[in-house]
DNA sequence: CATGAATGAGCATTCATTCAT
DNA sequence: GATGAATGAATGCTCATTCAT
């Protein structure tokens, strides 16, 4: 006779997906300290004590939205970039463009991921620095990677840096593309990689720019 | 009578910046929601209902500290980059080590412009977005102003998101480099210069990374 | 199949007898309201739900944890106490002796009984007034019995009110001795033994303490 | 034209004396965790924010009930025992005198301090012990100072297990004396000190109940 | 001008209790 | 017989906001 109209009495595991997938939502909307378990639990379409039962406090359970969504995002980075016979550019542009495309498929993800996340002190800082290092490592091994091929000198503590500001160059533009109508995430990727890799060029040739 | 002891009296104007000083103080600690309009009021030393009479609620207080803020940034780098006659990438160059230079000595301004208003919504997102518009459209002006001198062809669209990952560069390189001890303004800024020009030259010129 | 990993299919007797063991221990640690069904549950090894079935409530629960302990220390002291031939005096001895043996040997059947239970409205203090009632009828025909050999003069009240005294003495003892290292049932005993005999003597002789 | 219907705006002193008198009511009838923050501040007839901005939390404001109860018992036993030149017995008649009038005059206030206060943890043991401390204190040294008048024999430690003895004694007589209609103050004293004078008397003289 | 007094509304969390299997 | 799944109803606590003086 019912079908299923609520689904009620479903296994613990299909719940708790439920409720990350529905907290996740409300820490993108409204950021850790305005979202409110009730909230979360209604859409969820389950009762507050049970999201407590399964996922403990609000700050398990952010620190649960947190870990699940940084690692699908690494994943689907990881999966693009991976081709291991590539020269290091390809590999940076298929990471850039799997980058941009989780951003844009999973907006609500990359929201929580790149902003939610950051405004709270630890012990979410920590989840979240341990992504950007992971992400980080990647882009420098890359260009680390590049530097050797092309002989280029350049200390460890460029490439850091490089590192860092193409990743940050990459959040903003990823941001910036999903609020920016008609903005593809090819698009970004391109202009993205365009603007680095000259300039990675550049710095691996020693050729610098200098004030005067 | 009176001692002097904690300066009453005082004209509207100064309690007033002694107020948004301490919102900006806490904003930047503890996040938009997070702050108390206690400890606000605590810190500047005056009585609740004075910050109410004054600076009207929450909200206006928080768009108050965002206002004031991104006015002595954009001075700031205004007047770090102003001179009319110098070529763009030397005023780009002037503008960048004023923008790290204000970031680094002035944080809780900067984490309040950069991290703790963007996580709410509206309004504030509208009153940060004028701030980024603005500091975009300088960059974007600069590159235009290259791009001519140049002789080169590039679209306004390839201007803007140009602009969009310098910015968004600048913001990551800026937090990081205060959150990362021994990195001094001048060093982010000419990592940002280097990583820059060479990119933007190169897009000037038409050469572009394509795959394949 | 059954690996007998949590002997499973027990015996209702005995899965009560478990469940209302834990409940002594938790009611004894926690004091009712503080104590919880969830702990209760686990402490007895079974799941919740069955705690329900077999007893009900919360308030059932700790009917029966109370009914128990009283029996169990009723029984203790009359069995200590019984000797039809001897004297009053030995026999009020050894009831007191195992009165304190019992509440030294059983700390949490002791908790419950004099704190836990005191704490709260009926019907709990109406269960416990049953148990004090007997003692206090044990002890008061004690009294009696003395006062009658010794032909002393004592009015009903007075009985009742030195049982009373007497009651409470040794409760407040009990409690005394288990918390303090060192002090021996025996002792404890012989204290208010011969605290009390001398006082009762004296009553029953009509020789009595008056101001002024 | 306003009576002071529901008399707002009162200075602080008076409010807070309002808060910790209901909460005495609510902590005697319900214990110490049934007592609910709602039901105090509606008897206090002011709202749950103002108890919390003036004593803190339920822990707090548990404490304060107690210290000032407290405070208020071993006045008035202190003022009714105080008599410097009397002697030992008859000091202790007036002490317990005052005391079994207080807890009949104040009932809520002696069922915080007897059964409430004891069934949680610290820091209201601890706060509890204080007083019991004092009070048995008080008692011991008039034992020992009617021993030494009596050149009696009698080691510290059976004059604390007596001062405990008496003390449990009078705490269970106080509340049975409450619970028992028609049972005044004095006549309680009157029962307590005939049941102790006489027992310590022959305890000082040696003249030790034993078994066999 | 400036504040002590006061609150309505909401939030994270817990718990006794009950179904459906 | 026994349990995993689920919840209604509180509870302690906080905060932005406003009067009355």
């Amino acid at each position: 006779m019912e079908h299923a109209v609520k689904a009620r009495r479903l296994p613990r595991v299909v719940r708790e997906r439920q409720m990350v997938d529905a907290a996740v939502r409300c820490f993108a909307r409204h950021g850790y300290r305005a979202a409110s378990m009730d909230e979360i639990a209604e859409l969820a379409g389950v009762s507050k004590p049970l999201v407590y039962l399964y996922l403990g406090s609000k700050e398990e359970l952010f620190t649960a939205c947190i870990r699940r969504e940084a690692g699908a995002l690494l994943g689907a980075v990881a999966a693009g970039a991976e081709g291991a016979g590539l020269p290091p550019d390809e590999r940076l542009w298929a990471g850039l463009l799997a980058f941009f495309t989780y951003a844009a498929e999973h907006p609500d993800s990359w929201m929580v991921l790149s902003l939610r996340a950051r405004t709270q002190g630890e012990p979410f800082a920590g989840e979240l620095a341990r992504l950007r290092d992971e992400i980080v490592g990647f882009v420098a091994g890359l260009i680390g990677e590049a530097a050797r091929e092309a002989d280029g000198v350049v200390t460890g503590r460029d490439v850091n840096a490089l590192a860092q500001a193409l990743a940050g160059a990459a959040e903003s533009l990823a941001t910036w593309a999903n609020e920016t109508p008609g903005v593809t995430a090819k698009e970004a990727a391109a202009t993205l990689m365009n603007f680095a890799w000259a300039g990675l060029g550049n710095l691996m040739k020693s050729e610098r720019w200098s004030p005067r």
